[in-house]
RNA sequence: GGAGGAAUACCCAAGUCCGGCUGAAGGGAUCGGUCUUGAAAACCGACAGGGGUGUCAAAGCCCGCGGGGGUUCGAAUCCCUCUUCCUCCGCCA
């Protein structure tokens, strides 16, 4: 959610920088009517409730004093029935207001390239060599498939499609990967560890921007009493909703590992074979908690903690700042970190990290006081994958593949898979 | 799933039966002071927090006793509804 004094003030200029994105902000029109208009019934209303308020007191004091009150009493019938009148008006407009306000964009940051779509993005870096394979590479669903590691067939049958079952080394390398990041996340870079619920309320799945403009991308639980989570972002940065913390405490950092579950509505036909893009899949999330003035460096430290699972996995990466047109609905700034998919001979989205600036935190009324005298203000909050685990799988299975079918398994990864160092067919 | 009970400010807690000087008592914590070499204790003093509106800024005004509705001239107090927590029963990894 945007600041309304911010769009009050600065109107136009506000709308230009939100037309660089690729969203539809039609309804920011009637935003200044709508402003305006609750601004004078609030007005009126509060006049009205002051001199209730006022006679009122009046009232009781003759009642005490066993004095005739009638006169006013009926007056006052009158005003409470106006007030009645202008207070179902005013709700009703500040539930339009409010429903303009929760499906307006974030506003990008001067730092994110002005772009129309993902062609525009900006590539700021590449790490690590490409592998160069001597002999036809497969895809990781064939390695998988042919290693007995994976099975999307069965996962067919059992549930449907975009499910699949690990098996073997194959789930036992989706675990180490698991605890080897959390690990790391924990151990080296300082995030407390969380493990969070898997489905959330409306009010959550609010707070942080995936309602109400995409409700259709989410699995709904009875009735829609709950949500399964998109990812770990939004039970995380929901914990701390309407708090507001202490200012020493900031940074706050968090790492979650967590089932992420996404309905795909609208990716019909992409990505249909592998781990690419399933259902249901698993990630470990970095989120953080930071001030205002410092989560332009907090964004850069996050990514780096994202990149260096890569770099202690050997994968070779690059890393794009977002243009205007590819940010997404929340975020002020995203750096994309791919990863290397030999057979896509292409990379691949394998982590996003933003800075949401007091997006999410306003949505979800998440503060900080500087010292005790302090006034409440809005924190910023910043995500990123830390990485999706699925993902990292396919990019090793790839990566890590030899002439026979089988595949290394990554140095740091041993110990947490029982110090074997290649996954062979049986 | 069934039967009861509860939710008041940073924490504890009175008030709710029976609506009106409650604009929420009292205690603790916290902050400031006296005393002290320093601290503790004692004593004195301060003490909802937050949102909205308004304005150059302010004052003022409105909202506020778990959330949302309602009754009433007037609601912490009465009614409806939701949520959460506690006790017991049932079921259960």
């Amino acid at each position: 959610m945007l600041d309304v004094k911010l769009l009050r003030n600065n109107f136009a200029e506000v709308k230009e920088k939100l037309a660089h994105r690729n969203e539809d902000i039609s309804d920011l029109d009637r935003f200044e009517e709508l402003d305006q208009k609750r601004r004078d019934l609030i007005q009126e209303v509060e006049e009205l409730k002051n001199r209730r308020n006022t006679v009122s007191q009046e009232i009781s004091q003759l009642k005490r004093e066993k004095k005739d009150a009638d006169s006013l009493i009926a007056e006052m019938k009158d005003v409470s029935n106006k007030v009645k009148e202008l207070d179902e008006e005013l709700r009703e407009v500040d539930g339009t207001l409010n429903q303009i306000l929760l499906s307006i964009p974030n506003i990008p940051h001067e730092s994110a390239p002005v772009g129309a779509d993902e062609d525009e993005n900006e590539e700021i870096r590449r790490w690590g060599e490409v592998p160069n394979f001597d002999f036809e590479e497969k895809a990781h669903w064939d390695i998988a498939t042919d290693l007995g590691i994976l099975d999307f067939e069965r996962a067919s049958k059992v549930t449907g499609s975009r499910f699949v079952f690990y098996k073997g080394l194959g789930a036992r390398l989706e675990r180490a990967l698991i605890n080897f990041m959390m690990d790391l996340h924990q151990d080296l870079h300082g995030y407390e560890e969380v493990l969070p619920p898997y489905m959330v309320n409306r009010d959550s799945m609010t707070g942080t921007g995936q309602l109400p403009k995409f409700e259709e991308d989410a699995f709904k639980i009875r009735e829609e009493e709950y949500f399964l989570i998109p990812t770990a972002e939004v039970p995380v940065t929901n914990f701390h909703r309407d708090e507001i913390m202490k200012g020493d405490e900031l940074p706050k950092a968090y790492t979650a590992f967590s089932a992420c579950f996404r309905s795909e509505a609208g990716s019909a036909g992409r990505d249909t074979r592998g781990l690419i893009r399933q259902h249901q899949f698993n990630k470990v999330e970095l989120v953080r908690f930071v001030k205002p003035e410092e989560s332009y460096e907090q964004l850069e430290l996050l990514t780096s903690h994202a990149e260096k699972v890569l770099q202690l996995l050997k994968l070779p990466y690059r890393v794009l700042n977002m243009c205007t047109g590819d940010l997404g609905f929340t975020a002020a700034k995203k750096y994309d970190i791919e990863v290397w998919i030999p057979s896509n001979n292409t990379y691949r989205e394998i982590s996003s990290c933003s800075n949401f600036e007091a997006f999410q935190a306003r949505r979800a009324n998440i503060r900080f006081k500087r010292d005790a005298k302090g006034k409440a203000e809005f924190v910023h909050t910043l995500n990123g994958s830390g990485l999706a685990i699925g993902r990292t799988v396919a990019a090793i299975l790839e990566n890590y593949q030899q002439a026979d079918g089988s595949v290394v398994i990554p140095e740091v990864l041993r110990p947490y898979m029982g110090n074997k160092e290649q996954i062979r067919k049986k």
